[in-house]
RNA sequence: GCAGAGGUGGCGGAGCGGUCAAACGCAUCGGACUGUAAAUCCGACUCCUUCGGGAUACACUGGUUCAAAUCCAGUCCUCUGCACCA
């Protein structure tokens, strides 16, 4: 496929999303306009059994350089993932090699999602780095290990807090980073893209490749959606929007987003151009409410993950079951024997309390309506038979129960 | 192996003989408020109860004591340091 030049999304690529690029801008923009392919690849840990959104983002970068005509491949990193990115808190348990099988299996189907895969054009190309980092030997790892220093890995901070709070480093984690450096060798890739929390990994490559391939490799760090309390969303941290949630939840975690995110959700997690993403600033800028914003939000990305008209499927339901809080669509039901049951018990019964002291906190506190009339007394006594249809509610839950002889 | 530190509720982390069902923070749940949220405020957060109370709980097993999360002994586990030249 001959190499596009396209000013729009060379301009996209080289702006949206992106937190830093190395060694600077300018070069990639010179390469990109340069006309010759490009090789570029990110890599993707099955440490979980799904994407999240957060790699959407990746994903639309990823997808820009495929239409242009750039040879984009994507990692499996079913070996690293075995050993597991060095985490802040505490050494990884290391995955199974059944456990990392299991991840991996819908992570070709879930990138495809936004990235054309299987286009006739440019396809993607999928490689798993057990293929390489597998056959090593051990003098093949002292060579490659030669070419770091100590100091070096002890760079990174999360290490440095390990140094300061006394916590063990062990050897193998600093094998990671350089494994993955490894990768970028064997691909002999032009660019690497990742995650802002990915930079030391990426930076061993570049410093790994200079060496071994005297070739300056690109990396390109793209924002990470922070939630509100800071934190990024991701996996390790289980606040994540997996990719194969269902449109409905996909939908409704948007619309759970602190109002801050969502010019932020824009840029990152959709195809929208800069200049889109600006109207919106401006848009929320001038009053608009902010709910409208991120319900268009929510439909965007719903829309690209899953399908227009499940979008609009998801779209409904949130408007009629939050908004409008009509909740009767699709309230479940339980039978429960006998005529009469305490209160109390009941909600054991229907398992929407663990525990009779439990129960009779909710009922306490206000959380229990019967036909919409709050009770408030943990041992009334209630009449099933005779008081059909009764609708229970207890919090959000809600449910019918039905009285059977 | 030796020397130290430590194991407390979903998590982090106080308490170090009685007033401890265990401070505080996070998470969670409920209420209020809203645009779904978030934020904020209030409340709850072992179980059972005839609503007066009661029963289990602070790694485990024993012991000391009127009384133990708190002291003692043993067991198991975790972490840190040391290790050659001696």
């Amino acid at each position: 496929m001959k190499i596009k030049t396209d000013k729009e999304i060379i301009e996209r690529i080289l702006t949206k999303g992106v937190e830093q690029i190395l060694p600077s801008k300018e070069i990639l923009k010179n390469l990109l306009e340069s006309g010759r392919t490009i090789k570029i690849y990110q890599g993707f840990d099955p440490t979980a059994d799904t994407l999240h959104i957060g790699h959407a983002a990746h994903l639309h970068k990823l997808e820009d350089f495929r239409k242009l005509g750039h040879q984009v491949t994507c990692v499996i990193g079913d070996f690293t993932a075995r050993i597991g990115d060095p985490d802040k808190k505490s050494v990884r348990k290391p995955l199974t090699k059944e456990e990392v099988e299991k991840n991996m299996q819908s992570f070709k189907g879930q990138i495809g999602k936004i990235l054309d895969v299987d286009n006739k054009e440019n396809p993607v190309i999928f490689r798993y780095n057990s293929e390489w980092l597998e056959k090593l030997t051990f003098t093949d790892i002292l060579e490659l290990t030669s070419k770091f220093s100590v100091q070096q890995m002890l760079k990174r901070d999360m290490f440095q807090k390990r140094i300061k709070e006394n916590r063990p480093i062990y050897i193998h984690e600093f094998m990671y980073p350089i494994m993955q450096a490894y990768d970028s060798v064997v691909l002999d890739t032009d660019i690497q893209l990742g995650g802002n929390d990915q930079l030391f990994n990426m930076l061993a490559g570049r410093h790994l490749m200079s060496i071994l391939k005297n070739k300056e490799k690109i990396v390109i760090t793209g924002k990470l959606l922070t939630t509100s309390d800071g934190s990024k969303m991701g996996k390790t941290e289980g606040n994540m929007i997996r990719m194969d949630d269902t449109p409905e939840d996909i939908y409704g975690k948007i619309m759970a987003f602190n109002d801050d995110l969502i010019v932020e959700g824009f840029e990152i997690l959709t195809f929208a151009t800069m200049d889109e993403v600006k109207k919106y600033q401006e848009r929320l800028d001038s009053g608009e409410n902010p709910m409208n914003l991120k319900k268009e939000l929510a439909f965007k990305i719903t829309s690209e993950i899953a399908s227009e008209s499940e979008a609009k499927k998801a779209q409904k339901h949130f408007e009629s079951v939050f908004q409008k809080r009509k909740q009767d669509v699709d309230v479940p039901t339980k039978e429960i024997t006998g005529e009469e049951i305490v209160l109390n018990n009941l909600l054991v019964e229907i398992n929407f309390a663990t525990s009779k002291s439990e129960a009779k906190r909710l009922i306490e506190q206000g959380a229990v309506k019967i036909n919409n009339k709050k009770v408030s007394q943990y041992n009334h006594i209630l009449n099933i038979k005779d008081t059909q249809p009764l609708i229970l509610k207890v919090g959000k839950k809600i449910c019918k129960i039905l009285y059977k002889p």
